[in-house]
RNA sequence: GCUGGCGUAGCUCAAUCGGUAGAGCAGCGGUUUUGUAAACCGCAGGUCGGAGGUUCGAUUCCUCUCGCCAGCUCCA
């Protein structure tokens, strides 16, 4: 019998009979196959723990705790799903059921909505079904046998995948009678998932097209251990309580309300203090940085966005027209063209390159109505919009400085993680391939020179020039998308941009269109969450709140918030006829960051007791030491009022 | 935009199987003069999202409409 070299994850090789399982395979060199372990990579394939080997191999066993393993992990969990709603509601059709980031689901054809009631009894049935630990069996035929097998069972939407499949052979997974078309791998049997729970229902369309009809898919997700997903769950008990809506509503930050309409922020007296102190940070190292700043209109000639090419590619997303006198004005779903326009206020020379105009420029874009969300997405929204015009010789150098300023700009703010895209030319893009093959390599550079490390996202490019997209991970983890640089060679063209060269003759700039935090809205909602409300100090809309005990300390109290307040902290005084403990639990609830108790004690000795946050007692100290405690928590870039990172 | 769910006082939520609604917190008035997460008493507060219909009578049933939530699709 022909033999073939086997071995774990670079340990010793050993011969075994062709074709014997990975799962035998490991019990020969190891003694046993770990309880955790449920499936192998071999030789960088995912395989099933039987599956044959056919030539020398190496294995690598797959459990949990890596990404391969959990998607099969949850994959199966899916089939699991699929099979339960199969015996609790034959009639429904199996679409496909994919692994998600945090679980699953299952898209399935059936007559009416899943209700809670629903899940309820499918979760139940799930739960049996991994209970009795059924075998997980591969089936292989060819593609005509497939289809006339689900055919007979009247599952016409797999009988249309399989139609859509090139091979000629197909696998098929087997769970007691339930058996579905799957690449596989899978666990080896049902009872492999230790903790499952289903989550929620929702609608989805056939291959996610609206023509298509509605489906009604099920979440759910699984995790090797009850406790894991009861982490899971707390987990999202913990988005709940932090989201930016709830909490802007709690600590009175912002409103949408429905006669302003939808998408439209009212920002109160506190939220709009946050929102200064990022535009005034903002500003100032723009400033800094040598960004000039500029400030355009609302609504333009509906001209200019013709000549943009908004009209044309843009449409959908903009406003309806105004007719003014005898022309139509556009509300502004973008600032680049109103930039352009101070670009081409006069004739430009290649020393006066680069051109940086910066601006928060609000714009406004028509959304569905069913894609707003809070502050992140909305219907008017101000970017922090910057474009530069350059020289092709100074392009990478640009990007790469715009790169640093991102990343400095945002860990200002607290975010460290960021994880870079750059995007490729879409198959619907103007400009020449050299064109697009210059920019991308000049972001490619940017982001090699800059030792960032980063993904490609093929053909994912704005149709006007490749682009990078940096996503900041938030303290829970979740991945948002803030920053975006895009290279553009078809406005200069379009506007008959020029700079005159040193030869004398008029050459083209690039533009660059960058926005570091994206939009305020946005980014202030992603704020928010990041610190459940809990701001620093530098950013609290109150940084100290003074707190007399009672009538006779009132005094006192307001030489201390004078005193305060002119050395520049942002300061509140409570003299309302309240307990000192009910001041303090409103205090923690605003979540100021440093709160003032002032009483006989304190007024005789002229200090103040601070509370921080959550309840640590930093004791009694004297007024101005509040100020440096203030101090001491702002940004080293923030503290020096403005920060030349080069 | 589509599918489903939801819309009751400033906020969080009850109730009415069709007979015009109630609590806590917040607000206001008073008592209390207080030491690190809720003192006490009282008062006031609602065209039950909007329009139309059915009915003797609609917050409740029906239709439409606006908005919100989850998801799809899209995106700063």
């Amino acid at each position: 019998m022909e033999s073939i070299q086997v071995s774990i994850q670079g340990g010793r090789s050993q011969a075994f009979p062709k074709g014997i399982s990975a799962k035998a395979a490991i019990e020969k060199l190891k003694g046993a196959v770990p309880p955790e372990v449920f499936a192998v990579k071999a030789n960088g394939v995912e395989k099933d723990l039987l599956a044959p080997l056919e030539t020398d191999a190496a294995l690598q066993p797959l459990a949990f705790d890596s990404p391969e393993g959990k998607e099969i992990y949850r994959h199966s969990s899916t089939h699991i799903m699929a099979q339960a709603v199969k015996e609790c509601f034959p009639t429904a059709q199996l679409t496909i059921g994919p692994a998600i980031e945090e679980g699953f689901f299952y898209d399935f054809s059936f007559d009416r909505p899943f209700t809670p009631e629903d899940l309820e009894s499918i979760e139940k049935r799930a739960k049996a079904i991994i209970a009795s630990n059924l075998t997980v069996t591969r089936l292989e035929m060819s593609k005509s046998e497939a289809i006339e097998y689900f055919r007979q069972r009247g599952e016409h939407y797999k009988v249309e995948l399989l139609e859509g499949i090139p091979d000629d052979q197909v696998s098929l997974y087997q769970q007691g009678e339930f058996v579905d078309l799957c690449r596989g791998p899978h666990v080896p049997s049902t009872g492999h998932i230790k903790a499952f729970k289903i989550l929620t229902s929702a609608g989805a369309y056939w291959r996610g097209d609206e023509r298509n009809p509605m489906l009604q898919r099920l979440y759910g997700t699984s995790f090797p251990s009850e406790e894991a997903l009861q982490a899971h769950l707390d987990n999202l008990e913990e988005i709940k309580r932090r989201d930016h809506r709830k909490l802007g509503k709690d600590l009175d930050l912002f409103s949408i309300q429905d006669e302003t309409g939808p998408g439209l922020i009212l920002w109160h007296p506190k939220g709009a203090q946050i929102r200064l102190l990022i535009e005034n940070f903002w500003r100032e190292q723009h400033l800094a940085n040598q960004y000039e700043l500029v400030y355009s209109p609302h609504v333009a000639r509906l001209d200019l966005w013709k000549t943009s090419g908004h009209v044309d590619f843009y449409k959908e997303n903009m406003f309806t027209p105004m007719p003014v006198e005898s022309s139509e004005y556009q509300l502004k779903p973008m600032n680049c063209p109103f930039h352009i326009m101070v670009y081409k206020s006069h004739l430009r020379s290649y020393r006066d390159l680069p051109i940086r105009y910066g601006e928060l420029g609000t714009v406004y874009r028509y959304e569905r109505s069913g894609v707003l969300h809070g502050l992140m997405r909305v219907r008017g929204f101000t970017q922090d919009d910057a474009h530069l015009f350059c020289r092709p010789d100074q392009l990478a150098e640009e990007v790469q400085k715009v790169l640093k300023f991102t990343t400095f700009m945002l860990g200002t703010f607290g975010f460290t993680e960021f994880k870079m895209f750059l995007s490729t030319r879409p198959e619907k893009a103007v400009g020449t391939l050299e064109q697009w093959d210059q920019a991308t390599l000049a972001l490619e550079a940017a982001l090699k020179d800059g030792g960032y490390p980063y993904q490609e996202d093929p053909g994912e490019g704005v149709f006007y020039g490749p682009k990078i997209d940096v996503k900041i991970q938030d303290a829970l983890g979740r991945s948002w998308q803030c920053s975006t640089i895009q290279i553009d060679f078809n406005n200069p063209q379009r506007f008959g941009l020029t700079y005159v060269g040193e030869d004398g003759k008029t050459h083209q700039p690039i533009m660059i269109h960058r926005a570091l935090l994206g939009s305020i809205e946005r980014f202030f909602g992603i704020l928010l969450e990041h610190y459940g409300g809990a701001f620093p100090a530098w950013l609290a809309p109150v940084q100290v709140l003074v707190l007399p005990i009672s009538e006779k300390h009132q005094a006192y109290g307001q030489q201390v918030e004078k005193k305060l307040r002119g050395e520049g902290c942002r300061v509140a005084l409570d003299l309302r006829n309240e307990k000192i403990g009910l001041k303090i639990r409103e205090g923690e609830k605003a979540k100021v960051p440093f709160m003032i108790v002032v009483g006989d004690r304190e007024a005789e000795a002229e200090m103040v007791s601070v509370r921080q946050r959550n309840g640590k007692n930093l004791g009694t100290m004297s007024i101005i030491d509040v100020v440096t405690l203030i101090r001491d928590d702002m940004p080293e870039a923030v503290r020096k009022g403005s920060f030349l990172f080069e």
